[in-house]
Formats: structure tokens, sequence, C-alpha cells
RNA sequence: GUCCCCAUCGUCCAGAGGCCUAGGACGCGGCCCUUUCAAGGCUGAAACCCGGGUUCGAAUCCCGGUGGGGACGCCA
């Protein structure tokens, strides 16, 4: 079995264009085949190196590697349709003297023009075929008087195409229905459907799994298959990835692309599970499996028919998932660009500070959806302005609380005795230490403690947030992490500011 | 407009004529756990598009309708 994934480098790459991807590589691990990549770079105005670069780097950050093609081994090269022009023109020269294909001499205008009016006359679009009937000889006369032509493909009338796709079963099309289709454009660029063609069956493809979108091109690709005489591959035609309004995913429902979801902080194999599970289910009502098992299980002929709408808090579970289980050094690793980013992490961190982002990184992972949300949840760390933070209505209203003042009033006075807290015993232990002088417990005496130290209502757990925040305060200027004000100081900042503010 | 594809909870899937009083997951509600915030566990609400057939029996098969999507490019 041989698969391929066939991208135009024009842009990046699409989470619909990844799941068909994905579902390649899949099919091919399942069989123990061969997974290829081909780049269509035929558009010569639209591809450019630079999205070549990033479909690859998307490739090979969701896992998904190629066994043969650009980068990589191959007896089928070239893997870049622009470096196989030479192929496409024998081809073609090959169809032209069996009088399959003919020249076309119909401006772009001309073409343009009357598909408008068959719009409007609510006709289908359709090429005429007004130069199908040129003399070959009289083609040849005016292609060799330097007038521009395209080459066409001679599609039979009056006949049926049909196709057994893998995912949908037999599919029917009329040939009437079917314009003929430019193999060749004028400036020698071979088209889209002649390209793949001759591509396909010189790499000895199997089998062709791509989007939907595709259908109504395999006929026209049947045809050419059959003008060859050549044995087509099996196809198989994956339902399309829509947005949650059931539209087709675009910007506008936010991050489209692998490369957004990866700047979003969600993990390869993250995405790449939950690519699978779109169309797809692994069975036995599990979902949360890695690639190589995923692929062990992969059946075409259990993908759904019906398009499947790209849910981002379902991503997200996923991502939660992978997010418990992945390793620390990797996690510090992965979160220390979005901490960068909010200016927490500061040039190199040394081994002190990378010893603090092990500590804290790891556990607020394991409580986030993404790896973007780290900062936040880290946040008050470094950042804590007690006269600021007294300032806002909600503290205030936490201060109103009857007890909240002599929580802290007594924290402040149980910090001020003690070393840093710089693990969750001590922390504890404080705490007790508060509960014994106040007498209250829970909520009542948790949350004024929270608010008192970080500033605001919500956050990570207390035993560990404390412990980063002290930890962090005795961190040196140079660790690489911004400063950090301890608890002691901001407890009894807190004091300050509630007692300057008033009762 | 023409052709093609599709149609189970809001969403993703399971369901290949009786196992269906339609199952799981995300999300949502509730409860539990928790000296705070999450996470986690348990639990609840929630669907076979409509109409005809076929059959002893249909979510499953057939036809029609409706709805959604795709294609109709010198884009891929």
């Amino acid at each position: 079995m041989r698969v391929r994934f066939a991208p135009s480098p024009t842009g990046h790459l699409h989470v619909g264009n990844a799941r068909t991807a994905l579902f390649n590589w899949l099919l091919a691990r399942r069989h123990g085949g061969t997974f290829i990549l081909r780049i269509e770079d035929t558009d010569v105005d639209r591809s450019t190196a630079a999205s070549e670069q990033a479909i690859v780097d998307d490739l090979q950050w969701l896992g998904l590697v190629w066994d043969e093609g650009i980068a990589a081994a191959g007896g089928h090269g070239p893997y870049r349709q622009s470096e196989r022009l030479d192929i496409y023109a024998r081809h073609a020269r090959q169809l032209l003297d069996a009088g399959h294909a003919y020249r076309c001499f119909c401006s772009a205008e001309t073409l343009e023009a009357a598909r408008q009016a068959q719009l409007a006359a609510g006709q289908p679009p359709r090429y005429a075929g007004t130069c199908r009937g040129l003399a070959p000889d009289v083609a040849a006369a005016r292609v060799a008087a330097g007038e521009p032509a395209v080459v066409r493909l001679a599609v039979p009338a009056g006949r049926e195409v049909r196709f057994t796709d893998l995912v949908r079963g037999d599919v029917t099309f009329h040939t009437d229905v079917i314009g003929d289709p430019i193999l060749v454009r004028s400036d020698g660029m071979p088209a889209y459907n002649f390209a793949v063609v001759v591509d396909d069956a010189l790499m000895a493809i199997t089998h062709v799994v791509r989007g939907e979108d595709h259908i109504s091109n395999t006929p026209r690709q049947l045809l050419l298959y059959e003008a060859f005489g050549w044995t087509p591959p099996a196809f198989a035609h994956l339902s399309l990835v829509m947005g949650p309004d059931h539209a087709p995913l675009s910007k506008r429902h936010g991050a489209t692309s692998v490369a957004e979801f990866r700047a979003k902080g969600y993990l390869p194999e993250a995405l790449a599970n939950y690519l699978a599970l779109i169309g797809w289910s692994p069975g036995e009502g599990e979902e949360l499996l890695p690639l190589d098992e995923l692929a062990r299980r992969f059946d075409l002929a259990h993908v759904g028919h019906s398009a499947g709408v790209f849910d981002e808090d379902k991503l997200a579970w996923v991502n939660r998932h992978y997010l418990k289980a992945a390793a620390p050094a990797r996690l510090v690793d992965l979160t220390t660009p979005f901490l960068a980013d909010r200016g927490v992490v500061r040039g190199t961190v040394s081994a002190a500070g990378r010893a603090w982002l092990e500590f804290v990184v790891p556990p607020t992972a394991g409580a986030v959806d993404r790896l973007s949300d780290i900062p936040d949840r880290l946040h008050a760390v470094f950042a804590f302005d007690a006269r600021a933070a007294v300032a806002q209505s909600s503290v205030r209203a936490e201060f109103e609380q009857p007890d909240a003042r002599r929580v802290v009033a007594a924290l402040a006075e149980v910090l001020a005795a003690r070393p840093r807290l710089v693990d969750r015993e001590t922390f504890r232990d404080a705490v007790a230490e508060v509960r014994a002088r106040t007498g209250l417990k829970g909520r009542a005496l948790l949350h004024p403690i929270r608010v008192a130290l970080t500033g605001a209502g919500e956050g990570p757990e207390l035993d560990l947030l404390v412990p980063a925040i002290d930890r962090a305060a005795e961190l040196p200027g140079e660790a690489g992490l911004a400063p950090a004000v301890g608890c002691r100081e901001r407890a009894a900042a807190t004091m300050a500011a509630l007692d300057a503010a008033g009762p």
C-alpha cells in the first residue's frame, strides 16, 4: 500500500488538511504501507518556499513522518511538481498524439464571459468544446505560429463513470456534466487534474485518500487513467471539517491552522488525537489514545460520511489529558516561551530559575486547558500591588466580610515571625496557626488569605502558589525570572493598605 | 441553476433489521471530594430531519421531500 499527502504550499497547514494527512498516515501505518509527501506547487503565483517549509514543520510537529517525499529518500522522485515539468510535458504529448487531448485557443476572457452567461441563464457552466473539432494539423500550425493554447482532455460524451469509494461506496457521474478539463495551461504548467494523475500513477500510489471537495474531480481523473491505459488507484473521500456554524472552517472561527493551535499551547499529540476523532472512532468507547494505537485500529470502512464540526472545547479536554501526562522537563521547555512573552522569564534562566520553573510549571499545567493559560495562573507570583488590589471593588467586598481583616492581621503576624514558606508543609503549618488565632476555617479562612496574598479571588491552589511566591522571592536577580515580593511583605502591605483605606 | 455527497443528543462518535427503554465522549446542571481555585469521581437533562414504502419487526433497507455541504477555474 502506498498513500500520499499532497499539499499545495500556498499557506499554513489547515487543520482540515492536517486531518487528511493524519488519515493517510494512519492508513499507511495500519497496513505497513508507505506514506509519501508530495508538494503540488504548480500554481507559481501562490506557491512559496516558506509555505512549504511551514507545512513540513507542522507535519513533523504533529509526528506525521513520511517515508518518501521531499526531504526524504524515495525512488519515485522528484516529489515537487515544479521539478517534474518534463514528465508532464512528455505525458501531455502522449495524450495529444493518441487523440485523447486537444489544443484549445479560447482566451481566458472568452471563457469567463461564457461561464457568466451560462450561469446567468441557469445553465451549468461548462466548456462548450469550441476547439475540440479543430483539425490536429490546423491546431499545430497555430501553435507553431506562436498562438497561446491550453491542452484539454477530450471527455467522451454520453458515458457514465463510476467508482467505488472506500468510505462512501459506489459513486456515479455522467460525462455529460463534465466539461473538457484543462490538462496543460497556456504557460506550459500542468493543471491539477493532470499532474495528480500522472504523479499518482508514476509514484505507484495505491490509495488516494483526500477531502470530499475532490470527489467531483475523481471522474475527470478516472477518464485520464483510462486515456493513459493505467489502472486507477482506490479512492477514499473524507468529509470536510466545519466551523461551529456548520460553514467551512475559516479564520472567522478563530484558529484554523496547525501553527495557530501550536501557538496557543496545544500539544501535538493532543491535536493529532483529537483530529482522528472527527469522522472516526477508535471503538470501544475509547478516545484518548496515542498515534500508534490509533493506527493499530484505523479502518477506512469505519470512517464517517458526514461533515464534522471542529470543537475546540473537546480539543482542550484532550489537551488537558496530555498536559497531565507530559514529562515535567518538557512542560517547562514548552511553557518557557509563553512565560517569556509575559515578561516572567527574562533572558537566560539560571539553574535556580529552572528549578523554580520545574517546581511550579508541571502542577500548573495539569490544571489548565493549554500552555498559554499558564502565565495567567502564575501571574500573581510576579505582579502584586497591595494598594491597587485594595482599590478594586471585588477585593474591597472581600474585606468587608466580617472576619476577613482579622485573618489578614493574623496572617501578617504569623508570617512576620516565620521563614519563607517554600513548601506545602510550611504553608499548611502557617495556615493552621492563623486558624488557631482566628478560630476560622474553610473559605472564611482561605479566601481572605488568597486575596491578601494575590490581590484576586481566583488562581491556582494556594498550596502551590504560596511556596511558588516565596521561592521566587528568594531567587537572586539574575535567575532569569522577574523579581517577586514574598508573602510576608505582601501580607503586611495588604494590612497597611487596608488600614489606610479605612474600615 | 446543474451534478455529486451527506443526514443519531448543542457538538464528536457507537449503532452493519430484533441485543435500543438508542450507548459513550465534550460541553452544560447537580452531588461528592477539597481548610481556597482548579482538577478528579459520581450523577442528570439532552438525539434517530419529515413522509411514504419493504418486513412479523427499521435508527438501521428502498423511494420521495426537506435541510446541510461540495463541485462546476489556465486554484488545488
